[in-house]
DNA sequence: GTAGGGTTAG
């Protein structure tokens, strides 16, 4: 039986590839598919397919007049990877004759969309079809691993005939799936040949369940076996990144430095046990994860070959020590900066607040992706520049290119600085066509919704979150009831979060808190303030304190919250000061309400409300010696008359107008 | 045209 060459080695059942070159029964004379333009057009398919043009491909397929199994098995291929499995089966349903291919491609296309249901549809076919491969078995047992069905998996394993190394590996992968160690590490020694991913597979695997002494060892073993050799290098780089994320990066560089090392040049590889390129990036991002970028610097600089992975690690490095001097340095001394590069210039500069440097970096890098969108976007949104974040988001959608969760996370919270309804609207709209439940982007939602009034429509979507409701869900809804005045419905909330066991956070009683402030409920708020010490341990914040004084001063006990303000450990700020001066102004304490206004004008000597205010008390006491004492400019006069600020009208481009603010005295 | 795996940015 004629093969093409170099497929044989690798399959053991490879007869059953008879029908490759075959003519189907509906297509002309096999001699005919065999020519030039016949090749040419199966080629084109299978291009574009590749890069994911399916409704051309599937134009073309439709087109030809001739067709064989590889025609068949490319147009099935491309549905496969797209999950769209009812159309894979049309066709193959249709196939005037099917190879092992076809079958293959089946199986691995319902193994791959997961679920018990697709995996029983994948089992099915492989019980009906002729004659298996090695490629059918693995397939299946990789199926049976990758869903956590050890039983079945290990049934197949026994049965099969001629197993190679994937059936190995791909039982080692899904025992270490399962948190079996034992029986991963038992498989792995009873192999009887391993290639490049064996070892891989168990080091990861073993680095996922915790186990990294335990892969040090058996590495250690292996270079002393001399056994491995190829890939041990690769385990070892897995291994290095491995302790370097747990921040043990002593013994990361220990594994690094056990790794043999020459001075020749361009003798690096896998094929040897010796150090390589990814040897020394990962031992870089080891020391730049742990914030040690000397020693991530030492390293750059004693490397002989560095890649772009290499210098990205490093200015990557700086950009999060906010070195943007160091950063910028090294990108123009790097030989071929590509998208990465860019953005880790992009988000430094706006880190820092150099939003003008950020965009010109924007703006000249050849190749924009998504992550230079949402690194600029997120610049100006972190920057508070709300609107210069919704024109870029408006340019994005102009310029084609499709927001994600990132994007979604930044516009959502632009709209809720903006307090922009229509905005926030639009999001979510986005946010339900292209994320399926993201628990930060909902949080988000509720944040957006009840900032803009809408807490019915928060409520709504912390609803439907059910279970995956994390605490800054929880936070979110019971500080929107909070903030608009629900008391009542916020503690209701509050009490059913605690009876789930959903433990609060100092953010949860912040809103709680506010919650009491807002209704006038003093003995509550004394008591939940009480709570969270005792019963939470939560040292209260300045926040917190700031709370408490609103809640006991308007009550009218001024002189309580003068002494709660005396009690803190820490220095009251401006909240805490404001909170007595509100109280003060409703009770009419001229002489606390002095105290309170000269601390804040201390702490914030630019800004005119303590004065306004001061004024407007000495006012109606008809004090006025004191009043003529408080120097106010003629806008702050008007302003302490009519009690309003109008900031003038802005317009978020592109999407929408927005509504004149007006900013309340209180 | 199918089965198993190392390092960088939001």
């Amino acid at each position: 039986m004629s093969m093409p060459l170099g497929r044989l080695c690798l399959r053991p059942h490879a007869s059953v590839q008879l029908s490759r070159f075959t003519s189907t029964s509906t297509d002309k004379s096999s001699t005919q598919a065999l020519d030039g333009d016949f090749f040419a057009l199966n080629k084109r398919i299978s291009h574009l397919i590749r890069t994911g043009q399916i409704a051309q491909a599937r134009e073309d397929f439709d087109r030809m007049e001739q067709r064989n199994v590889v025609t068949w098995n490319s147009m099935i291929t491309g549905y496969v990877k797209r999950r769209e499995m009812a159309k894979a089966r049309k066709l193959f349903d249709e196939m005037p004759e099917r190879d092992v291919v076809s079958w293959n491609l089946m199986i691995s296309g319902y193994i791959s969309c997961r679920g018990d249901r697709y995996i029983e549809e994948g089992r099915s076919l492989f019980d009906q079809m002729p004659v298996r491969d090695c490629v059918s078995w693995n397939t299946m047992i990789s199926g049976y691993a990758k869903n956590q069905r050890m039983t079945e998996a290990l049934q197949l394993f026994n049965r099969m005939p001629n197993r190679s190394v994937v059936s190995w590996n791909a039982m080692i992968t899904g025992f270490l799936q399962n948190g079996d160690v034992v029986h991963a590490i038992e498989f792995f020694e009873r192999m009887p040949e391993r290639d490049r991913a064996s070892l891989s597979a168990l080091v990861s695997g073993l680095i996922q369940n915790g186990e990294l002494d335990e892969a040090a060892r058996i590495l250690l073993e292996c270079g002393n076996r001399d056994d491995g050799r190829e890939d041990l290098v690769h385990a070892y780089n897995t291994l290095i990144a491995g302790y370097g994320q747990r921040g043990r990066v002593e013994e990361a560089r220990k594994l690094f430095d056990q790794i043999p090392f020459s001075h020749e040049k361009g003798k690096e590889g896998n094929r040897r046990f010796e150090r390589n390129v990814v040897s020394w990036n990962t031992m870089i991002m080891c020391y730049v994860k742990a914030g040690n970028i000397v020693s991530a610097r030492e390293l750059f600089d004693q490397m002989r070959e560095r890649d772009t992975f290499s210098w990205n690690t490093m200015i990557s490095g700086y950009v999060h020590a906010s070195d943007m001097e160091e950063a910028s340095s090294l990108f123009s001394k790097m030989p071929n900066p590509d998208a990465l590069s860019w953005n880790s210039l992009i988000l430094g500069y706006s880190q820092v607040g150099c939003l003008e440097l950020a965009h010109d970096f924007f703006e000249k890098m050849p190749q924009k992706n998504l992550v230079s969108w949402n690194s600029m976007i997120a610049g100006y949104e972190k920057n508070e520049d709300f609107v210069g974040a919704v024109k870029l988001f408006a340019r994005m959608q102009i310029e084609g290119e499709k927001p994600d969760r990132h994007t979604l996370s930044s516009v959502l919270s632009v709209s809720t600085g903006l307090v922009d309804l229509h905005l926030g609207m639009q999001v979510h709209q986005m946010v339900t066509k292209t994320v399926i439940a993201d628990v930060p982007l909902n949080n988000s939602l509720i944040t957006m919704y009840s900032r803009c009034g809408e807490i019915k429509q928060a409520h709504t979507i912390f609803d439907k979150m059910k279970l995956q409701k994390d605490v800054i869900s929880w936070n979110a809804m019971i500080g929107g009831y909070a903030s608009h005045g629900f008391a009542a419905e916020a503690l209701e909330l509050f009490a059913l979060m605690k009876r789930l066991k959903v433990r609060p956070t100092y953010i949860t009683f912040i809103a709680v808190l506010n919650a009491c402030a807002h209704a006038g409920l003093v003995d509550e708020g004394r008591s939940q303030f009480k709570s969270m010490i005792r019963e939470f341990g939560i040292e209260p914040r300045v926040e917190h304190y700031a709370s408490l004084v609103d809640i006991i001063g308007r009550h009218g006990q001024l002189e309580e919250a003068m002494g709660l303000i005396k009690s803190m450990p820490f220095e009251p700020d401006k909240a805490v000061w404001g909170a007595l001066l509100g109280a003060c102004r409703v009770h009419n304490n001229v002489a606390l309400a002095r105290v309170a206004a000269e601390a804040l004008m201390r702490l914030e000597p630019e800004s005119s409300a303590p004065y306004v205010l001061l004024y407007n008390m000495y006012a109606d006491a008809e004090l006025w010696d004191d009043a003529a004492e408080i120097k106010l400019g003629d806008a702050d006069r008007q302003q302490a008359d009519s009690n309003e600020i109008a900031r003038p009208d802005f317009q978020c481009l592109g999407l929408k107008k927005c509504s004149r603010v007006i900013i309340k005295y209180q």
